[in-house]
RNA sequence: GCCUCGGUAGCUCAGCCUGGUAGAGCAACGGUCUCGUAAACCGUAGGUCGCGGGUUCAAAGCCCGCCCGGGGCUCCA
């Protein structure tokens, strides 16, 4: 639909004589109208009464900033050159007409069909003149999952449940002894936070640079700097290797689908999650919000027994996209493009399910360890249908046995998702937010929906019994995580830290003056032989100036070379976890630090070695 | 989507209430200093005050509209 729509004085018109056979009756007879609104209206193909209700409301607006509340619809096909039917295009004018009267604006309308002839005096203030266009919304921009309606309002319980598998009601538990646990529990429950600060780990991120806000895209797809793309890097082969060594198989698949395609259409409809569509030619696609399609789509077409079960599968999803509320995005905790290990397992039975649920629970918190995120640092919750729970309840409180403490149990009277049990370790940030890391889930409905089966001993097909695991959760709430545990250290009088197997730069070498740069460059390479990210910084600063960078940029280790170094051998090492300044030889701060690192990934440093030679990217 | 705060130098921000030559610190650049464990000193350069319109002799500032972003809410397999 488009409308010219033109502020008079006043507008004089009188049909002349039919254009068309459907014209409306009408006299020939002039018609005047003062201080009015006149629409001069083409209706197109597509349009429908939505449109005519939809153009309506927003002059009525309009209306209300002229203090005009007077309209005159005049049907005008010389706006389009793609116009509606002349029958559908009548009743359109007809609801606008509707619409109109019902919103109490004082309505004219000129015969549609007609050949007419007007004199119109339009004022002269510059909201007068406005030419608009209304477009019937497309349908599948408003589509929501099933899945996402029904977590709407699902109906479910809240518990605590101990390692000696009490399950108490949320309501009667003592949380005085597990302070995260209740904030945990807070979070979830009653989504009652109230908070004014910027969350730290954002100020962090650029302040380190690590990542940062990227206005050349869609919100929440971040841009990474050299830094931050180090740490990610670490972390995405920490998280592959140790998948690779639990026996899964790494796969990739593609980050885009068609939107039609019947087993993935009817999957969407389970998911809770809002996706990024694209238009190709004339295909429909989305981006991946998980690896399960692609994951599905290879298993589908495999052939395996029960020989080969458990099967486990896995991909390192750059990127997973999920199109959250714009409000909803916060830094590392929580984008729109994110990536996520993603690991499936084929089990043959629930029996075989619950051994392989069991061992990836294991898996995920040595992970996490890997991290330095210990059993203090996490909450544990679980969620499961009241009817699974009645027949598995030893099974279910082991887990919690595992983590030696209670956990937040949510029991949901009917399955409304594909799961029947997930969990999920979740880390309290400060703003006593609750994020999830590492999860996995038990699904007894995907294998039947993407028809996976393997052959039993008898040689007949089943389904199998599908478990979705992130070993760690996206890796970017990694870092977040990570950021916010060493802003709580902060806040505590300690030194903020990453792991040292994670800092972009784990050593730093400092000439006393730039007389010493060339031994001082020595020792580094020496250092940097044996597989450590050690700089150099041979800027022409004060000695005090560049100890404080090294420590602003959280380093772990600080070596000065002056006088005294060359003649005794022995390192003057600054240790930011301590404070404290201790002399050794070389070899002895290599050894500290290999054992450090010892089982981790390592990759070089991401930046020039020299800091003269270093770029800024923020500040 | 809603609420709210914001957009001024590369960064952090002041100036806006009460209209009258656009500021500071850090960073950058040039120089002096050759330095011993968290900020040496001097200087130079750097701005379409988010965009559009209005009011005014005069707009970063006041008014209207728009755009973009942060945070909160809702939501979170």
């Amino acid at each position: 639909m488009r409308i010219l729509q033109l502020h008079c004085k006043y507008i004089v018109y009188k049909p002349v004589k039919k254009e068309i056979g459907e014209a409306e009756e009408a006299e020939k007879k002039e018609s005047r109208i003062d201080d009015v609104i006149v629409l001069f209206t083409a209706i197109e193909k597509g349009d429908d009464e939505s449109v005519a209700v939809q153009a309506i409301t927003q002059v009525k607006e309009f209306l209300g900033k002229l203090k005009v509340n007077r309209i005159l619809i005049y049907p005008y096909a010389h706006l389009s050159i793609d116009l509606a039917a002349p029958s559908s295009a009548l009743r359109i004018v007809k609801a606008m007409e509707r619409a109109a009267q019902d919103a109490k604006i004082e309505t004219y309308r000129a015969p549609f069909g007609w050949n007419k002839q007007f004199t119109i005096s339009v004022k002269g203030h510059p909201l007068a003149e406005q030419s608009r266009v209304f477009l019937k919304e497309p349908k599948k921009q408003e589509k929501v999952s099933e899945a996402l309606k029904a977590e709407e309002k699902r109906e479910s319980s809240w518990y605590i449940l101990s390692p000696v598998g009490d399950l108490v009601p949320v309501m009667d538990f003592d949380f005085s002894t597990h302070k995260d646990l209740a904030r945990f529990s807070k979070y979830e429950i009653s989504k009652m936070r109230a908070s004014q600060e910027m969350p730290p780990h954002t100020k962090l991120m650029r302040k380190l640079e690590i990542a940062d806000y990227e206005p050349g895209s869609d919100p929440g797809n971040l841009r990474w700097y050299p830094k931050g793309r180090l740490m990610k890097s670490l972390l995405e082969q920490f998280v592959t290797a140790t998948m690779a060594e639990y026996g899964a198989m790494e796969v990739e698949t593609p980050i885009m689908y068609d939107f039609h395609h019947p087993t993935l259409s009817s999957y969407l409809d389970r998911f809770p999650a809002r996706q990024y569509l694209i238009q190709s030619e004339e295909k429909d696609l989305f981006l991946r919000f998980a690896a399960c399609f692609g994951q599905f789509l290879i298993l589908h077409d495999a052939q395996f027994s029960y020989r080969q079960l458990p099967l486990k599968i896995y991909e390192l999803t750059r990127y997973s996209f999920r199109r959250e509320k714009s409000g909803e995005l916060a830094g590392l905790r929580r984008q729109r493009a994110f990536t996520m290990p993603d690991c499936h397992a084929l089990c043959s039975n629930l029996k075989q399910a619950k051994e392989e649920f069991l061992k990836r629970f294991n898996l995920c918190m040595r992970l996490l360890e890997g991290l330095e995120l210990g059993l203090d640092d996490y909450e544990l919750g679980i969620r499961f249908t009241r009817e699974f729970y009645d027949s598995n309840r030893d099974f279910i409180t082991s887990l919690v046995k595992l983590i030696d403490k209670p956990a937040l149990v949510e029991v949901f009277e009917e399955r409304i998702l594909y799961w029947v049990l997930k969990w999920e370790f979740n880390f309290i940030d400060n703003q006593e937010k609750a994020s999830a890391l590492s999860t996995d889930q038990l699904d007894v409905e995907n294998a039947r929906r993407y028809d996976i089966t393997y052959i039993d001993q008898d040689g007949a097909r089943q389904y199998p019994i599908v478990l979705h695991c992130s070993p760690s959760g996206g890796i970017e709430r990694c870092i977040y995580a990570l950021l916010e545990k060493a802003y709580k250290l902060q806040k505590k009088g300690k030194p903020p830290m990453f792991p040292l197997w994670l800092s972009p730069t784990q050593i730093r070498v400092i000439p006393v003056s730039d007389k010493f740069i060339e031994p001082a460059e020595g020792i580094r390479k020496k250092l940097a032989d044996h597989g450590l990210r050690v700089d150099l910084d041979d800027r022409p600063l004060t000695m005090q100036k560049r100890i404080r960078e090294a420590e602003t940029e959280w380093i772990n280790y600080v070596v000065a070379i002056g006088q005294k170094e060359l003649d005794s051998n022995q390192l003057s090492v600054r240790n930011r976890a301590t404070g404290e300044i201790k002399g050794m030889p070389i070899k002895e701060l290599l050894k500290k630090v290999t054992k450090e690192t010892r089982g981790k990934p390592w990759r070089p440093l991401p930046l020039p070695t020299q800091l003269s030679k270093r770029p800024q990217f923020y500040g």
